[in-house]
DNA sequence: TATAATTAAGATAAAATAGTCTTTTATATT
DNA sequence: AATATAAAAGACTATTTTATCTTAATTATA
């Protein structure tokens, strides 16, 4: 479904919006909470960047933050710089002449699917994922959301 | 979202719905008219056979058919033959430990669209899927449905 | 201004997916 | 039995995606 470029994207926003408070967070903390590898990470929040939903800073007391509140960013925003929009549009049979006036065999059947997709990553904030994450057990033992590694119960939960 | 091996089995299999009466049909016809790399087309169609999706038969008069009636293939059975049963079931954020128990942010919104889309998958025979081709000017000369061209446009429709 | 920290950029490598080609095996028909 | 037809199987190639490594550029701070 997504590209891991994708998801790592995901990932990495996440974290963001978890520390909201904080300036620049270096790409290497970023890496080692989320695991996700480094130099893979700098690809791709230099996409983010691009896209104009992270800022960046070199050197010391550098690395990356929001551009927006977390509220403001949905889950589609990110998707869409990484995946590119066509990911909501595509024919699910691959034809690109497919569309309402010239529909493939499936082509109504998975657009009220896609909606509803479309929907839910529309409707979903990084900040509604940062709350999300607190209240399913995914925080660490600073309370900080975002940590994957907590959610695969590698570290020990405070309750 | 699906692979090109999905996809192109799915064009396979739509196509051997819909001339159904015939027995068996060689590949590279299914080739040529879903325009469709004839080898990698064979090499489907031994995935599909394992799957006991279709039954096929070499040398003269040999081809492909379907394994069943058109009415009781789903366009799950396919999709899981080919993608594997992960494609329905797999956390969008990639985390294998995740589940209804051990949810990651997005798992139970996720759930719901992805429940809608595999009821879709479920409810949708490939013979639904002939008729709709019918019934979407998605036909031939010969009035047989099931042509990628004829969707085209490179043949002209009859009506 | 020197130093350490940190992203940017580009080259390279590894793995997965998509696609091709050739040879072998099986089948129907003459 | 000979022949033509067609799938099976395996080796090979190409492309895309994922990941790594190295060097250059930028920035804060002592």
């Amino acid at each position: 479904m997504l590209s891991m470029t994708c998801i790592y994207s995901i990932w990495a926003v996440l974290y963001l919006a978890s520390v909201d408070d904080r300036e620049y967070i270096p790409i290497r903390e970023i890496s080692e909470q989320m695991e996700i590898p480094f130099h893979f990470l700098t690809k791709i929040l230099q996409l983010l960047a691009k896209a104009d939903i992270v800022t960046s800073l070199r050197g010391a007391k550098g690395g990356v933050r929001l551009n927006g509140l977390s509220k403001k960013i949905s889950l589609r925003d990110v998707i869409e710089a990484i995946d590119g929009p066509e990911i909501f549009t595509d024919c699910i049979l691959g034809l690109e002449e497919c569309n309402d006036e010239n529909p493939c065999p499936l082509h109504d059947k998975w657009s009220s699917a896609k909606n509803e997709i479309i929907g839910m990553c529309e409707d979903t904030s990084f900040y509604d994922l940062s709350v999300n994450a607190m209240n399913t057990r995914w925080i660490n033992n600073s309370g900080i959301p975002g940590f994957r590694k907590i959610m695969f119960g590698k570290y020990s939960n405070p309750d």
